[in-house]
This record gives structure tokens, C-alpha cells and sequence, in this order.
RNA sequence: GCAGGAGUGGCGGAAUUGGCAGACGCGCAGGCUUCAGGUGCCUGUGGUCGCAAGAUCGUGUGGGUUCAAGUCCCAUCUCCUGCACCA
């Protein structure tokens, strides 16, 4: 037979279709296996070979398993809200439904010709208003559950976006989207409070199969801290200025005080400041600094002192100087801290500039020359004075504290609220209305999905508003509690709503009443395995995770993680070795890959490129290697015989089902594919196989390749389809040769190798091996002094 | 600075977890097929020395443990990814 791809491609993709094969049930006896993938943004410039090695994974180990006899889950769908489509919007004046919806309608004929084996009938948009009815009732269970709040802040804004950005989308204090440069802004925003969940976040990796790196990561976004609030008085005031310390050990060695320049006490006691105007003008310079300024300014400290007000150290009863200095960030913590120049680097390196005393209060170091921060006995310190183990020492200090009412132990998280509205048009209206008399009202469920208006201008406004606000017929509504005029709430819900519990509704795409029933998330949750990429770990993850758990908490759900087992698949680098990207011109597009090669070769050569998941660079002279070895295949057709093989080549074809099987369960599929040329030179070497043996061959094959597979199938006489007959066992007698040969060293250098009966003792591999000409030649004349023998790996000799 | 990961031929990458380093693919060289190019097939392919048999060196660098190290330990350099004045 020969491989001609552009013939059999279409035939099969249009079989698999009209046969449902893919297609999940949701009564069934079979175990199940829910395979997730990262829906795609369907942007205009249509799919990317990225996209293709992200969704090979998982297209391998579900047709893998539907083999094995499960009943598998694999959905796709679009995460489709967002702003590249809302700036094209404005750009051609098209409506964002009509560009999302050419762009789904090209992404899925892009995925199908690839051949994906999607649940199609499951697909889901979350712009569709069946869709987003339910993300906002979701956010109406955590309005109602207290999860919801509104606060003046300094926000990360995004002047070329014009939208307030979370933490997460800001990151490096560039705009996500843009790659502006962020300012910070005081606005109104709405927060979840991602915070609550922060303990159960954590907790929950304890439960869940996900890499190491991928555990860490979010270990560190949530970034739990322990340590203790301590009150320090000010001096001839009655008010506290409250911190947040790690370590309250070092308190005797506090020498001054720092806050954040934006710190509310200083409004408050501006009339007993003598110095407001130099205060005043470093705040005026701070608020000019982008975050990202800020935060790059390492090395020199900056810093004015507070004249007129004097804070004193609880344990000590001394006198200390307050001074606002911007490496102190009101976002963290009380917005203050207490200086310990002695044993922290930022505050010794303040202390030296602004010639402030430094005490050491650790032994261990040399202060003259820079804060110690390791451990050592304690001194200077009162009560703590010969301490020398610092989980010690903290709670001696933390039990005087609490006695006297001046502090109390606590924990922080770097991980904040979550910044929930963007001044957009493109995503789900927050569903909640202002009336003068109730506040904020929440829009009854009743009236779900509060749909989005039919609008001409999608360009947000200058002041920071959403083009929702312009719609009159929108904004003017009714009090659902009182029934005054009343406003709605213009802004729109973030990117990452619709995508943390787009998992929930494939298992019910269609339901009218729940995000999804009940029963069927007791068969198919959790995900099985979910596979993404690294760009996702603290964003997409941690929101769903934390959706998830509050649904819970709820009953809502059946189970508190939603992912048992998370992948990471690595970047496709352009042919260069640099990412890929327009402007240098080195993208590679997956559909001309088809168009050349085929899909069963970009779909065999993306996964045989290198480690899954690493980095690796494309290279075009590779891709024709495996569209060769898919001619080759091909060709096996032509030399089925009734002879049967070798035994030698038996044992090499149960050896390969047994590693292609367990190299796909672990992901290394480079491997896999090699295994099978491998396999497929070693038939060519012999020169003919049976007809059953070709049918084992193309059933490891298939999911990876699995047109070419169906096409041979057909020929050979199979019945259906080779994607849904049973996977090939391995008869583990059969992996085992009669015969090994092994390597033997002299002195543990590799003279040669003999051939032994497989597992035999050792006095025979010696005899075996001492029988060998060159290796005898190595012995003589020397006396053996030790024998080594590994069964079936190797036999060394010592001689001296 | 902190956390995680990686350094192996000309290239992408293997190595049953301490047991013959370089599987498989690309590339390259030679040969066959061809009027020719391409395709296809066969052979070879880590470096150095050698006609060869073979010797010798070899997994970022330096040390160590071991009969035996890409793999374990100590030190060190480089690169990637994330976080970062987090108190």
C-alpha cells in the first residue's frame, strides 16, 4: 500500500464523525477516563503548531484508553471572551459575536483536519449566553456567600488597554496583553476574596498528582508566611502603627520604623508632622514610579524621615524614628514594618545611608560589614538573652507579647484578592445593580443570563469606563429589591471567568438548570488528567481550583480538587531555536504542515520532536523523517505473509508493546515512536510478518497516527474501526530472550562482551566469560582478586 | 537574591534508574537505482592514533565515593522558567 494522506485523511475523519465514536456516554458500565486540554482563545490568526503538541498528549492516551475499554471524556471547547477579538472589534467596527464566531468556525475545521478525536458534540463557547448565564451564577453564589467585594484602591491599570489588571496579569509590571507598562490608579474594583481559600489552596496539592514544579509554583504564589502583628505605640499619641514580622525575636534589635508612603497615618497626623512638604513631595515621586520601577530600583534606598512623630519599641520602651520609604509596600502586610538593621539586608542598607544604629541582637555574623540573617544565640535581647535556636526564641517572644497585649502571631499570603472587572465590552456583565436606597443589589437568578447589549462602539471610554456605561437602555433598570430606579454595574467579568468551571459544563453542555447534574459529575469528576502549559500553572489553575473548592463548600460539586493529575507540555521553538513569533518570521503553521506532509506525520512528529515536556526547536528535515517512516508502514501491507516470523523478532514485537504502552502512560512518547522504527527496521531486516502481527503494529500505532492505521485495518479485513479495537497485551514470558549479551570489564573497562543464557548463575557467566579469547588475554598474568557479576548486565573481573 | 529545571556527537534527543554511553530520527559521506535532479534502497558515521586488528580519550568544569558514575556526594561555571525590596 502506499501512504496517500490527502485520500485517506478526509475518508476517515468523515467515518469517525458519522459513527460517533468519540463521543462520550454518560450511562455506562465501562470505567471512565476524563481527558482535559486547555480550550483555546480562537483568535484570528487561527491555530499554531503550539496548540497541536499541547492537545497530542492527551489525543494519544484517550484513544489509548477507549482501546483499553473506557469510557472517555475528551471535550473541546473556546474560552472566547476577550480583548485581542474586542480590539479587532473596534479596529474594523465588525461585532465581536461575528468575528468569535469565524473564528471558532476556523479553529474547528482547523482541529478536525488534524484529526483530533474531540467529543464534537460537547463543544462549548463561553461567550454563548447558554454558557455565561451560569458563570454569572456562579458569581451570584459568591456574592451571596460574602466572596464579593468593592474597594477603592491603587489598582494595576493599563493605559493603552485601559483596563485594570489583577496581579496575575501584570506580572513584571507589564500589561499581559499589551506589554505596556503598568501605573498604578485609585479606582473602585470588585474582588473576589481568593484570600478564604488561601489555607484550602494549599492543602489541596497535598491531594493531587501534579510535577513538582508545577506544586511549587503555586506553593510560592500563595506565598504563606508566618510570623506575628506586633502594635507599636506612638510617642504622645493614642494610636498604634501595627507590622507584620517574621521574625519578632529580633524586636530588641529594632532601631526604626518604616511605612509605605501611601500609609493612611500620615494624612491622619499631617497637623503634627513639621516636615509635610519634603514628605509630600517623595510621595508626589513615588506615585509617578510604575510598580515595575519600583521594583527595580534594588539597590539604593530611599527615604524621608517623619519629623514630629516618634513610634517606641514595646519591649524596650525606646524611642525610634519613623521614616516612609517606598521599599515598603502598602500591599503587603500592615504597610509597615519594624527595622531590624542588623539581621535584614533592605533595612541595614537604609540604616547606613541614613547613618541609623544598628544592634546586633544575633551572634553569628559581622554587622560592620552586613546584616546577618543566619542563626545564632541571642543578645542584647532582655528575656530572650542565651536563646539559641530560633523556632525557640520566636515562640518565647510570641507568648510574651501575646501576655502583654502588644502583638499576637499571624500569617500573610503574597497571593491578594482577586481584581474581578474590566472596563469592557467583550465579557460577562457583572450581574449586580446599584440602587440609592439598597446599595448593591444582586440580579435575581430568574433573570439569568443578563445578557450582554447590542452595541455599535466597542472603544472604551477615557475615564476609565466601560463602553456598557454609554448604553442608557442597559444601565437604567430597576431595583429588584425595591423596585427604585436604579443602575446596573457596567463592568464586565475578567478572561479567567469563563474558564475556571468550563470543565463542569463539558459534563452537561446542554442543562437548563444546573451548571451541570449532579449524577454525571459523580461519574466523570474529577478530571482525570489535564494537561497545559506553564504559562496557566498560577493564573487559569489557581482561579478554578479556588471556583471549585467554593462550589464544594456548597455542595455544588462532588469533589474539592478538580484536577487529579496535571502534565505540562514544553514549547515548540522556531526551526532558529528562538520562540516563535510573527515578527521574526520563524512561525510554523500546522495546516501547511498537513497540507505537504499529512496529519498523521505533524501529529507523529510533533510528539516524536523530543521530551514532552521541553522546549524544542522545529526542524522541517525531521518532519519528513517521520513522513517516511509513516511510507514505510505503509509499505508492511505488501510483505504480509502466512510464514510465521522469527522468534527473535516475536520477542522484539512484545518488547514493543510493552514499551509503547508504558512509555505513553508516562508521556515519553519520543520514545514510543522510536520503539516502533525500531520495531519496523527489524521487520524489514527480516524480510516478511504475519497478518496478525501487522494488525499489533498498527494498533500502537493508531493514536498516533491513526488515518494511516484505519486504512490498513480496512485493507487487512478489520471490522470497524482499529481506534476502538481492544489495545495489544504483550505475553511478558515472550520479552524474554533465551540468550543475552552482556558486556564484560577488566579492571571496570568495558573488553568485551559474551553471550549468556538468560538469568543464568554466576559461576557460569564467569566461566562463560573467562573462556572468552580477549578476555583471557586482559587475565593473564594477573591474580583475580574480586568477580562481579549483575545477572543479564554485567560481568567485571579485578585483577591485579 | 529565592524556588524549580537543564547542560550528553554536526543537530533533536536515548540510556531498563549505579552496570557495554550515544537507541531512534535528522544531517553528512560512499554505493546501487536514474539520461539527470529528486525520490527510493544499501553501507558507514563521537574525537584522536592506526591500512587493519586494536589502542586511547570522551556526558559543562574540578574533586570524591565505588569493582563500576551521564546517573550518587562536595565544590564550581553556564543557560532556561517562575517569583522577587514579601518585612
Amino acid at each position: 500500500m502506499r501512504y496517500e494522506f490527502k485520500k485517506i485523511e478526509p475518508k476517515w475523519q468523515a467515518k469517525w464523525e458519522e459513527s460517533k465514536i468519540f463521543e462520550a456516554k454518560d450511562n455506562s458500565d465501562k470505567p471512565k477516563f476524563y481527558g482535559l486540554v486547555e480550550f483555546p482563545y480562537p483568535s484570528g490568526a487561527g491555530m499554531h503548531v503550539g496548540h497541536i503538541k499541547a492537545y497530542s498528549s492527551l489525543e494519544v492516551i484517550s484513544r489509548k484508553r477507549r482501546m483499553e475499554g473506557y469510557n472517555v471524556l475528551f471535550p473541546i471547547g473556546f474560552d472566547a471572551f476577550g480583548l485581542p477579538t474586542e480590539n479587532y472589534a473596534v479596529k474594523t467596527g465588525t461585532h465581536p459575536r461575528i468575528i468569535t464566531d469565524e473564528n471558532i468556525k476556523k479553529f474547528s475545521n482547523q482541529l478536525k483536519r488534524v484529526g483530533f478525536s474531540f467529543d464534537w458534540s460537547r463543544v462549548i463557547d463561553t461567550t454563548d449566553e447558554d454558557y455565561y448565564k451560569w458563570t454569572q451564577w456562579i458569581f451570584l453564589k459568591m456574592f451571596e456567600n460574602g466572596l464579593v467585594f468593592r474597594d477603592r484602591t491603587l489598582v494595576n491599570y493599563c493605559p493603552h488597554c485601559k483596563v485594570v489588571l489583577s496581579n496575575e496579569d501584570s506580572q513584571g509590571g507589564k500589561c499581559d496583553i499589551c506589554h505596556s507598562d503598568v501605573v498604578q490608579k485609585s479606582k473602585d474594583v470588585w474582588y473576589l476574596r481568593i484570600t478564604q481559600y488561601a489555607d484550602k489552596l494549599l492543602e489541596g496539592l497535598n491531594d493531587v498528582d501534579y510535577p513538582e514544579n508545577v506544586k511549587q509554583q503555586q506553593i510560592n504564589w500563595i506565598g504563606k508566611s508566618k510570623g506575628a502583628f506586633v502594635n507599636f505605640t506612638i510617642d504622645g499619641i493614642d494610636e498604634k502603627l501595627r507590622i507584620y514580622t517574621t521574625r519578632p525575636d529580633t524586636l530588641f534589635g529594632v532601631t526604626f520604623m518604616v511605612i509605605a508612603p501611601e500609609h493612611p497615618i500620615i494624612d491622619k497626623y499631617a497637623d503634627r508632622i513639621s516636615n509635610m512638604d519634603a514628605i509630600t513631595a517623595y510621595r508626589t515621586e513615588c506615585a509617578k514610579k510604575t510598580e515595575f520601577e519600583r521594583t527595580q530600583l534594588v539597590k539604593d534606598k530611599t527615604g524621608v524621615q517623619i519629623q514630629g512623630l516618634e513610634a517606641v519599641n514595646p519591649v524596650n520602651g525606646k524611642k525610634i524614628p519613623i521614616y516612609i520609604a517606598d521599599y515598603v509596600m502598602m500591599g503587603y502586610g500592615t504597610g509597615a514594618i519594624m527595622a531590624v538593621p542588623a539581621h535584614d539586608q533592605r533595612d541595614y542598607d537604609f540604616a547606613k545611608k541614613f547613618g541609623i544604629d544598628i544592634i546586633e541582637v544575633i551572634k553569628g555574623g559581622d554587622i560592620a560589614k552586613e546584616a546577618y540573617t543566619g542563626d545564632g544565640e541571642m543578645v542584647n535581647s532582655g528575656f530572650l538573652n542565651g536563646y539559641t535556636n530560633k523556632h525557640d526564641s520566636i515562640e518565647r517572644m510570641l507568648e510574651e507579647l501575646e501576655k502583654q497585649g502588644i502583638g499576637e502571631a499571624g500569617v500573610q499570603y503574597k497571593m491578594k484578592d482577586w481584581a474581578f472587572n474590566r472596563q469592557r465590552y467583550w465579557g460577562e456583565p457583572i450581574p449586580l445593580v446599584h440602587c440609592p436606597n439598597c446599595g448593591v443589589v444582586a440580579v435575581p437568578y430568574e433573570e439569568l443570563p443578563l445578557r450582554l447589549p447590542d452595541v455599535k462602539d466597542f472603544e472604551p471610554g477615557e475615564d476609565g469606563q466601560s463602553p456598557l456605561a454609554k448604553i442608557d437602555s442597559f444601565v437604567n433598570c430597576t431595583c429588584p429589591k425595591c423596585g427604585a430606579a436604579a443602575k446596573r454595574e457596567t463592568d464586565t467579568m475578567p478572561q479567567w471567568a469563563g474558564s475556571s468551571w468550563y470543565f463542569l459544563r463539558y459534563i452537561d453542555p446542554h442543562n437548563e438548570n444546573a451548571i451541570a447534574d449532579m449524577d454525571k459529575m459523580k461519574y466523570w469528576m474529577p478530571v482525570d488528567w489535564y494537561n497545559g502549559g506553564m504559562e496557566h500553572v498560577t493564573r487559569h489553575m489557581i482561579y478554578s481550583r479556588f471556583w471549585h473548592h467554593f462550589l464544594y463548600d456548597l455542595g455544588i460539586v462532588n469533589t474539592p480538587e478538580p484536577y487529579a493529575k496535571r502534565s505540562i507540555q514544553g514549547l515548540i521553538l522556531g526551526p532558529d531555536g528562538d520562540k516563535m513569533s510573527k515578527s521574526k518570521g520563524n512561525v510554523v503553521d500546522p495546516l501547511d504542515i498537513v497540507e505537504e506532509y499529512g496529519a498523521d506525520t505533524l501529529r507523529t512528529y510533533v510528539l516524536f520532536m523530543g521530551d514532552y515536556g521541553a522546549a524544542t526547536p522545529w526542524n522541517d528535515s525531521s518532519v519528513k523523517g517521520c513522513k517516511k517512516f509513516l511510507d514505510r508502514v505503509a509499505g508492511l501491507t505488501d510483505i504480509v505473509s502466512d510464514a510465521p516470523v522469527s522468534s527473535e523478532l516475536e520477542m522484539k514485537i512484545h518488547r514493543t508493546i510493552k514499551k509503547v504502552s508504558s512509555d505513553i502512560e508516562g508521556l515519553k512518547f519520543n520514545t514510543a515512536i522510536a520503539s516502533l522504527m525500531t520495531l519496523i527496521n527489524d521487520i524489514t531486516a527480516e524480510g516478511h510478518l504475519t497478518k496478525e502481527d501487522l494488525i499489533i503494529f498498527i494498533k500502537l500505532l493508531s493514536p498516533f497516527a491513526p488515518h494511516l492505521c484505519e486504512e490498513i485495518w480496512e485493507s487487512l479485513g478489520g471490522e470497524g474501526f482499529v481506534t476502538v479495537s481492544p489495545w495489544p497485551e504483550f505475553d511478558e514470558s515472550k520479552t524474554v530472550a533465551k540468550t543475552t549479551e552482556i558486556g564484560v570489564q577488566v579492571n571496570g573497562k568495558v573488553r568485551g562482551t559474551i553471550v549468556i543464557p538468560t538469568g543464568c548463575e554466576k559461576e557460569e557467566a564467569f566461566a562463560i566469560a573467562k573462556a572468552d579469547e580477549r578476555i583471557a588475554s586482559f587475565l593473564e598474568g594477573k591474580n583475580l582478586v574480586k568477580e562481579i557479576y549483575v545477572p543479564n548486565k554485567i560481568v567485571n573481573f579485578v585483577a591485579k
